[in-house]
DNA sequence: CCTTACCCTCACGTTAACGTCAATTTAAGG
DNA sequence: CCTTAAATTGACGTTAACGTGAGGGTAAGG
């Protein structure tokens, strides 16, 4: 029941470049271009990269803050902010506005959205009535 | 009450390409850009671009493409078609057809937008969580 | 020893839709 | 005629997020 052991079987504690690429299908190009970017820094064993769980659940934000729309600057950010100081309240006070900000933004790609669709829909229906025998 | 003499007094049968810049709230960079692309093709008084107001149509034309989310080149394909054979109920139909896989694009994109915002709010309620005191 | 399979570091290429000069030419007005 | 104001044609720059080789190192297996 330790567990700890357990996870040691599951998810081992270093990944290499393309056991990452591979469970997250990226392509060993992207995760080295995140690290230029600064989103990751796995420890090297020689030339090659060994990242680390750290590393891997640092991927996981990123790709989550991708998903909902954040730029890799804007992760980097981020994530240099809880890196910081860690569950210190000022930085997630800062986070949770970001997040809020990204939350009316799109709120309002929503909306164009919908009017494009909206749009789009009377334009059809304009072009339908235009091919219907039945006018 | 002639028509055509109204209209000539209120819509110019020849634009400059300032003119249009302006009404449209154009750069005459964008205007030039999409000659290049074969989405305009003013005549030239010498090197002088005049635009008639079949130009000025299809700028109109342009744009709304552009607000509803299609390319350039989605656009100029577009109106290809209907120069081909205007009223052409074939060119209807394709260009019909085309409008409702954009349709069905905005609505997935809809739903992902949908998605990021739930996504975010749930993050937003656990950082919140993590900041009231009264947890 | 040789092949395979990965790994690495440059470093230029890609896509979209223009922006931003630079160097001229033309048009309009006094 | 002279001076601006506006137009013209290149042609390189920009942004994001990687793609795509080129050229080369390393380690395991047969």
């Amino acid at each position: 029941m330790n567990q700890s052991a357990e996870i040691a079987e599951i998810v081992p504690r270093v990944f290499t470049i393309s056991d990452l690429s591979s469970e997250f299908e990226l392509t060993t190009r992207t995760l080295r271009f995140y690290e230029t970017r600064g989103l990751l820094e796995p420890r090297r064993r020689g030339q090659t990269r060994l990242y680390s769980r750290r590393d891997r659940a640092r991927l996981k934000l990123v790709l989550q803050g991708k998903r909902v729309g954040f730029s890799l600057t804007d992760i980097k950010e981020m994530l240099d902010l809880y890196d910081l100081k860690d569950g210190q309240a000022t930085q997630l006070r800062v986070s949770l506005k970001r997040f809020k900000e990204r939350i009316g933004d799109l709120e309002r790609q929503k909306i164009d959205v919908e009017e494009a669709i909206t749009d789009l829909n009377r334009t059809c229906q304009i072009v339908e009535g235009m091919l219907d025998p039945g006018s």
